[in-house]
RNA sequence: GGGAGUGUAGCUCAGCAGGUAGAGCAACGGACUUUUAAUCCGUAGGUCCUGGGUUCGAAUCCCAGCACUCUCACCA
């Protein structure tokens, strides 16, 4: 939606009007192919102090302009950092009036000499010929110190807010970077990265509810997909014996600072393995991220402080509720007279999903170091393969950290007609269920799967604590919004 | 969906025992060749979220709505 002209404020017009400006002095203000730009980074770190004779040649967006007359300096920015420009009267005869149509918010490039100031900042001394206008800013930016701080704003024109705070900037690309970590660890360790279907003819593998889509010239509806698993366990029946994915999920529930509709969430498989295994390679993955990207071996998140020093603990579901619930998992009575207490509405309601309420409202608030918690009640876990000696149980583990379910792993269950079993049983007192049967996929486990262990991370609560943002859409260039201003 | 809070100039915010709006930055005009949130002088800028109500009079009080933030619930 483009905005009508006859809206624009004064401020926009007052841009327009320099707009015009330059065109008048023959410019083009949205400029064109410019080689040779030197991140601005790149330039702060390469230069030596005792050398006169450096140049730079580089490209960014004004951020702070200071007009003195005969000189104007000008604070320059780029994605690698901010540098000071210097355009004198005397230097620049003959782009002199274009330099002064510039304005904050305007992206051009410069060449010339580098150089300090007597107050000793690095400044590019522009010379003439060597002023570029790459794109006139006609909206007009925010305030220049307190810069752009509505949460909303910050969100909607994220564009904006990439270049004022610099440090949004570097969140994200602190994001890229543990992703990247992520993925060549894996290759390393002899994963191979799959794709698999968005669309889903039915969605399985998690309990949430799914968004629908049509597809039409089949006529029928699709479901975009709150899982990978099912895909990605029929490619071990394939022989695909080490896969990961690292895409979207979507989930059509509420939104919270650790809920977005759609977010990205790692799985891995590895055949001949089981949840030890992945526990194991959990806590070397997140270590390895937090070393590289974060502050190690203790993480500031919000008012509390993380110790991520291994080994991480590792306590049973059972022990966990026992500590910190006051009741024992294996006596109901005790679990359902704390579910009262709690003022949990538990009649008609199954003992497993008691069990598990009071676990959340209990337990998961303490689990601010990293905790495996392993070894879930079976009925939960219609996936899962169960322990041998303890068919009540399922082994499964969820890693916590400040708090929040950041992990989810199994030794998956490959019996089809134990997970034909399990698709039938539906828990009272759940809103959603993991178990909805999937005959395409039991035909899929009949061909025979490995036994295996298989991992589920968010990514974005990964990142959420590594940068340290206690809000899910801080890390998420574009969070879901409202959409807004449209007729 | 429940609770709490917020909505005033382009941006960041004041103003609220009811008397029809204020600052800083940004903008515009002027001065200034080493500033860095430049500085100095001057000018202009508002549907006080929307709609009702109370009142002689509402940005301010009341009701409803909209949007956003936090929080609880849902997301086992």
């Amino acid at each position: 939606m483009t905005e009508p002209i006859q809206d624009l404020n004064k401020l926009e017009q007052e841009r327009l009007r320099r707009l015009e400006e330059i065109k008048a002095l023959g410019v083009d203000p949205y400029g064109s192919r410019f080689d040779g730009v030197q991140p601005i980074g790149q330039i702060r770190a390469g230069f030596k102090e005792d050398d006169q004779s450096q140049r730079a040649r580089t490209a960014g967006r004004i951020v702070l302009l200071r007009d003195m007359g005969r000189l104007v300096f000008i604070t320059l920015r780029d994605w690698t950092g901010s540098i000071q420009v210097g355009l004198s009267k005397g230097m620049l005869s003959s782009q002199w009036g274009q330099a002064k149509c510039l304005e904050i918010g305007d992206i051009i490039g410069v060449e010339g000499t580098l150089g300090r100031t007597k107050t000793g900042e690095l400044t590019i001394w522009v010379e003439d010929g060597r002023l570029t206008f790459l794109s006139k800013c006609l909206a007009v930016p925010p305030e220049k110190f307190h810069g752009l701080v509505d949460v909303d704003q910050r969100y909607r024109l994220r564009y904006v807010d990439l270049w004022i705070n610099p440090e949004v900037m570097e969140r994200f690309k602190t994001r890229s970077r543990i992703i990247s970590t992520i993925r060549a660890q894996l290759e390393a360790m002899g994963f191979l990265e799959v794709e698999t279907p968005m669309m889903q003819s039915q969605a399985g593998g998690a309990a949430a509810r799914p968004f629908v889509t049509h597809h039409n010239s089949l006529d029928i509806d699709l479901y975009l997909r709150i899982s990978p698993e099912l895909y990605l366990k029929r490619l071990l029946v394939g022989g695909m014996d080490k896969i990961f994915e690292i895409n979207r999920c979507f989930r059509n529930e509420g939104l919270s600072t650790r809920h977005n509709p759609e977010f990205t969430m790692l799985e891995l498989y590895q055949a001949y393995a089981d949840y030890r295994v992945m526990m194991d390679l959990t806590e070397e993955l997140i270590t390895l991220c937090a070393q590289r990207h974060a502050s190690w071996p203790t993480i500031r998140y919000g008012d509390q402080v993380l110790d991520l020093t291994r080994p991480w603990r590792r306590a049973t579901y059972a022990e966990l509720l026992e500590q910190y619930g006051c009741c024992n998992m294996f006596d109901i009575d005790s679990v359902r007279a704390r579910a009262s207490q709690l003022g949990i509405e538990h009649q008609g309601m199954d003992d497993q999903v008691v069990i598990n309420e009071v676990f959340e409202a209990t337990v998961e608030q303490h689990l601010v170091n990293p905790t495996f918690v392993l070894d879930y009640p079976a009925a939960l876990c219609p996936l899962t393969k169960r322990k041998k000696d303890r068919p009540d149980l399922a082994e499964r583990f969820e890693l916590y950290m400040a708090g929040m379910e950041l992990a989810n792993a199994y030794t998956e269950l490959n019996d089809p007609a134990v997970q034909e079993e399990n698709f039938k049983i539906q828990l009272r007192g759940q809103a959603e269920t993991m178990a909805r049967m999937d005959r395409d996929f039991l035909t899929a486990l009949r061909y025979g799967m490995p036994p295996a262990g298989g991992l589920g991370i968010g990514i974005d609560r990964l990142i959420m604590i590594l940068t340290g943002v206690t809000s899910i859409r801080d890390v998420i260039l574009f969070p879901h919004l409202r959409p807004k201003g449209q007729d």
